[in-house]
DNA sequence: AACTTATACTAACAATTGTTAGTAAAAGCA
DNA sequence: TGCTTTTACTAACAATTGTTAGTATAAGTT
């Protein structure tokens, strides 16, 4: 890893735990394993070091999405996959994206450097509630609003829904944020969730055949 | 008010938004109106003024919660309570818990202050997810769990059940926190997911008689 | 090889930090 | 009233802050 990117990474890992204002340049520059006024060859300034992690970490997390989206060329493909798969696999499909987002280095600390900075910098409050609250429940009312007018979920609000899919995500993430010796827990926790989801909205195939006759 | 009340509100004020290491004593004596020397006749030093805030807005908070708390002497009173409230009736009490949580000045500036603080000092940490997660899952999933036991909702487990209602309040409290303009819209939100909520969980009285027959 | 650019260093700066000592006025109490 | 306690003030402190100037070395380019 290059200067730059050690910079990077170590001042994510301080802001998103002590936040900007409590971490010092020296801190930074000790971790990364240099002097402080080194820094000014790589950044104009300490907020200009904040601005870049977010910028970048953001460009790297929209990246990462890309990489595990379904094609999105036909308009209901995303439907019949999820006919494809089974009660258990979607499950263990919802355990690795909640545990890339509990765990994955750079998005988790992200995330908290974000929850953080919300309130002391309205630009930084904007954009945790677009990428982990707004963004995240739009994506998933177009996919339920699919599921629904396919059958495949039984009829109702599709926002809704989406509010009751990923809020039990994102409180999940809040409750076992620090704790990564409770895991386990947290993955069982997110599994009754996400089955009793599917037991509430999800149609059976056989009430989708009785709804198609 | 007294300067010490003074002091702790406007330092609750300020830490709330810019964190307690941004916050300093003279931004804390300029909005009490005194010197920050002044400061140190009330408090010991900055630390113990984040420690008297939580210590006291928490004890604030707790006696609140005991003033629209329902008696708990018989065992399932709190069930035949909710036998006796409409629909209708029980979503503005729902409301009204939700718009005290999102908008008590005392109450939203110390979710924000732990939310801020949380990653940064492991007890403030494990204060944040007992008060706003924990203990929040815990009581509504004793509440929850005599209604199951009394057929008021279907059969199910009682924390996802809780873990279901409390979520979507969590979340909406993060998304509608800096805007108060939008707080109709934030309303309207937790309407949608009560109703959706109880139409899902509740079991209507006349499921209710079939099921004791 | 000569030259330019990038990077790291030392040293220093002005400003700000939390905190203390000493003092005078105000409040509470006998 | 006189005495004690509380509170607010001025002034100062040592430490730490973000940042810059100047310089030497390493890397990259011609």
């Amino acid at each position: 890893m290059k200067t730059r990117e050690k910079i990077i990474y170590e001042a994510l890992s301080l802001f998103s735990v002590h936040g900007y204002d409590a971490v010092t340049i020296r801190e930074i520059a000790s971790k990364v394993g240099i002097k402080e006024s080194s820094i000014y060859n790589h950044f104009k300034n300490k907020q200009d070091i904040l601005n870049k992690i977010i910028e970048e970490t953001l460009k790297r997390y929209y990246s990462t999405l890309e990489n595990v989206k379904v094609p999105e060329s036909e308009d209901d493909n995303v439907s019949e996959l999820y006919d494809n798969i089974t009660d258990d696999t979607f499950l263990d499909i919802c355990t690795k994206i909640f545990l890339f987002y509990l765990k994955d280095d750079y998005i988790s600390k992200l995330r908290r450097l974000l929850t953080i900075e919300q309130y002391g910098n309205e630009e930084i409050g904007e954009t945790f509630r677009y990428v982990f609250i707004d963004r995240v429940l739009e994506t998933q009312r177009q996919v339920l609003q699919k599921f629904i007018d396919s059958g495949r979920f039984i009829q109702g609000d599709a926002y809704t829904m989406a509010l009751h899919f990923y809020s039990p995500v994102f409180l999940l993430l809040y409750k076992y944020d620090n704790c990564p010796e409770n895991e386990e827990q947290a993955i069982m926790e997110l599994k009754m969730h996400v089955s009793q989801y599917n037991a509430i909205y999800r149609r059976n195939s056989i009430e989708r055949e009785e709804r198609n006759l």
